[in-house]
This record gives structure tokens, C-alpha cells and sequence, in this order.
DNA sequence: ATGATATATCCTGTTTGCCAGATATGACGC
DNA sequence: GCGTCATATCTGGCAAACAGGATATATCAT
């Protein structure tokens, strides 16, 4: 469970998981989405494919990636309403580890 | 909210914020609940104070700790049917990052 | 077969975060 | 005061994980 939540404690990783809430994606789409270079989002999705959070499908050319959890949009529903009373304090430790602040 | 998420990523962490949600407890309890020497826990108590998680009360010589979110059981609920089917995708994904499995 | 597009993987450097052990602070009893 | 118990902080070392960029694979079109 803790390297369930290590998956989502990414900031990459994140963005990837909520922009495939809105449907499915392809890499492409994926990159021009989250802003950064195409090695990185694939080595993200390599790492959300591998742990189960996504599933694959080549459709021609491209690969289409999709939500592989249902739960997952309760979960960060959850998870907003959890963070809210502590955003502050979460912004301000801008590490774990010796040196929050 | 990726560091909401990453400050649960770590076992200790976890099975600190696990044995809080039982009630209040002091470090000498959690040292003894979680079975790691003192030191480590008291750092891992000081991220999660710092970060909002817990609340702590001085009572003489001892100081008790509490869970400063309502919300972080019915999280765990979640997460933890979210986690159940890629249990296994997890618990093979010793690493995050290249060298999974 | 060649080239172009889409995606994946490899290699290297740097940083973050964890651990281990030693030491400091703080509160109480004598 | 001194000693003891309970907790916190510091220092060094190390490994995990992220970033950056080059390169490989795969699919399609010409």
C-alpha cells in the first residue's frame, strides 16, 4: 500500500492519472497534455502500466492508454478533501525529509 | 497533492498513521507499535507534524500524538479496494523507476 | 527498401529521501 | 544541583528515483 501511494506521489504521474480520468489517451496527446518531453511520460507510463494503474492498446500507429482503477476519481475526490485543511502546510514542505521548509 | 500522496508512500509513515487511528499514542508506543528504533520514528512524527498530519499535546514527560485528519480512515478503505486488484503488480514492483520487478 | 511518425528504452548525472548512530533538549524525581 | 527517562535533532553515508538526452523499436506510407 505504500508503494501504491508512492505511484501516485509524483507530480508527472499525477498529472497523467487526471488527464486519463477525462478518457482515454494516447502518448502523444499525453505529452502535449502534461508539458514535458515524450522520454519521461513514457518512462511514467511504463512505471503506471507496470504497477497496474493503466492498460494498453495499439491502435495502429499510435498507443491508446486508459484508466485501468474505477476507484480512482473517488479516491482523489477524497484525497482533495483530505489535503484542504492541510494545503498549506503541504505547499510549505517543499521536501520530506530534514529540511521541511 | 503528489506530496499528500508521497508522505504516505513510506511504510513507516503508513503504519505510524495505522496505529494512530487506534487513538492517541505516545512515541514510546509508537516506537514499540512499529518496532523501529526511536530516532527513526520521532523524524518520521516530525514529517508528519510538519505536514499537517497529526497534532501533538505534551503531557509531562511524555507526548502523545493524534491524528489531525478525520478523513484519512475512509481513505485508507478506499485505497485499500483500489489496491486489491493490482496487488500483485505492486508487491512485483519491488522498485519505482527502471528495474521495476 | 527508405523515410517519417509514434513510442520505448538506455545511459549518465544529480538530487531526494531514508537509515544509522551519536548527541542534544526537556521534564521529572532525588 | 545530579541523574534518569522521554523525545528531538544532527551528521554522514547510501541507495532510490527523477531528469536529460541519445538511441532503439515499431508501424505505416511512398
Amino acid at each position: 500500500m505504500a508503494r501504491f501511494f508512492r505511484v501516485l506521489g509524483d507530480p508527472t504521474r499525477l498529472k497523467i492519472l487526471k488527464l486519463l480520468e477525462g478518457g482515454e489517451a494516447t502518448v502523444g496527446g499525453l505529452v502535449s497534455g502534461v508539458g514535458q518531453p515524450q522520454p519521461r511520460i513514457s518512462t511514467h507510463l511504463a512505471c503506471l502500466r507496470h504497477c497496474g494503474f493503466v492498460t494498453t492498446e495499439r491502435r495502429s500507429k499510435e498507443i491508446v492508454y486508459r484508466l485501468a482503477l474505477g476507484d480512482l476519481d473517488q479516491l482523489f475526490g477524497m484525497a482533495t478533501s483530505a489535503v484542504e485543511p492541510i494545503a498549506e502546510r503541504l505547499a510549505s514542505c517543499t521536501r520530506i525529509g530534514p529540511e521541511w521548509v
